[in-house]
DNA sequence: ATGGTTGTGGAACAA
C-alpha cells in the first residue's frame, strides 16, 4: 500500500481551514501533521476537520501559542505526548498506525515543532535560544529517546541544516535556525536515531529548497529569501520505501497563506 | 543596522 503523509506548519488552524481545504482539492494524505495549530482542544475544529475526510484526529492544544495535531485517515493505535519540552510547550505528538491500517500497521509518525529559539543566538543572553538547545538535547538523548525503527518524523523543526537549505548560507550564518550550534546539533540529533533526510534524498544537496518565506517580505517570490525549516525524517529501514517528496511551494502564493508551506512525503509499504 | 508582517486576543508576545 501507499501512505502518504503531509507536514504543514499552518499558523491557525482556525483561520486556515480553507486552505487546508484547497490544499486538500490537489493532494489527500493518509495523514496530516500539522503544527502551530494555535488552540486549546476546546478550540479546534474538530467537526470540520472530520468532514474534511480525517476520521482519527489527535491533536496537542494550547493557548494562543504552539500546538501540534495529526490528522488521519487510517486508525491509529497508541498517541504520546508532552514530552521534549521542559516548559510543558504543545510541541510533539506521536501516532502509531493501528493493526487494521494494513501494511502500514505499526508505524510510528512523530509530529514535531521545535521552538524557533528567539533573535539572539547565545544561550547565555537568550533564554529561548538555551530552550531551544536544550529540546533538542532532549530529541537527541532525553529519557523519552526516539527509537527510529519503522517511524517517520516530520514538522517544524526550525534549523535550515545545509548551505543550500538557506537563501544565503554566509548571511545567516549568525542568524538563529542556520548558526553552527544549532547546525551541529540538528546534525546529532539526526545522527542518534539515525534518521535519514528523505527530502535530501529526492531533492539534489547542491540544489536550494526552501519550505518557508518570511511575511516581512511583500515579494518573497521574486526576492525568494526562504529557508528549509520543514524536515521529513525516516527511520534507516523505511529508506527504501521513499518514493516522492512534494514542496508544495505554490501554497505560500494562496490567499492568506501560511509562512510555511505544505512537505509531502509518499511511502510505499 | 534596521525594519519589514502575521496571529492571538484585545497588550504584549511569539514567530
Amino acid at each position: 500500500m501507499r501512505l502518504t503523509v503531509t507536514t504543514w506548519n499552518i499558523n491557525s488552524i482556525r483561520i486556515r481551514l480553507p486552505l487546508i481545504r484547497q490544499f486538500l482539492a490537489t493532494c489527500r494524505p493518509d495523514i496530516l501533521c500539522l503544527q502551530e495549530i494555535k488552540c486549546r482542544d476546546a478550540e479546534f475544529p474538530w467537526n470540520e476537520v472530520r468532514g474534511l475526510g480525517f476520521e482519527h484526529v489527535e491533536i496537542s492544544g494550547q493557548k494562543g501559542y504552539h500546538g501540534v495535531a495529526v490528522l488521519s485517515r487510517l486508525p491509529l493505535a497508541t498517541v504520546e505526548k508532552g514530552a521534549f519540552c521542559r516548559h510543558g510547550h504543545a510541541r510533539h505528538i506521536a501516532v502509531t498506525l493501528g493493526a487494521d491500517a494494513g501494511t502500514a500497521a505499526g508505524v510510528t509518525i512523530h509530529n514535531f515543532y521545535v521552538p524557533a529559539g528567539g533573535d539572539v543566538p547565545d544561550p547565555a543572553l537568550n533564554p529561548k535560544f538555551e530552550h531551544k538547545l536544550h529540546f533538542m538535547d532532549c530529541m537527541m538523548a532525553g529519557p523519552t529517546r526516539l527509537r527510529a525503527t519503522r517511524a517517520v518524523l516530520v514538522g517544524d523543526l526550525n534549523v535550515a541544516p545545509l548551505e543550500t537549505d538557506v537563501w544565503s548560507h554566509k548571511a545567516l550564518l549568525s542568524v538563529v535556525s542556520h548558526t553552527p550550534v544549532e547546525v551541529d546539533l540538528f546534525g546529532r540529533v539526526q545522527a542518534a536515531g539515525p534518521w535519514v533526510d528523505a527530502m535530501r534524498e529526492k531533492f539534489d544537496p547542491a540544489e536550494k529548497l526552501f519550505t518557508w518565506w518570511s511575511y516581512r517580505s511583500p515579494d518573497w517570490e521574486s526576492a525568494d529569501k526562504g529557508r528549509r525549516l520543514d524536515h521529513v525524517w525516516l527511520s534507516p529501514d523505511l529508506r527504501d520505501n521513499l518514493e516522492a517528496i512534494t514542496v508544495h511551494k505554490e501554497a505560500r502564493g494562496w490567499e492568506k497563506p501560511s509562512d510555511h508551506v505544505p512537505v509531502t512525503a509518499v511511502l510505499q509499504l
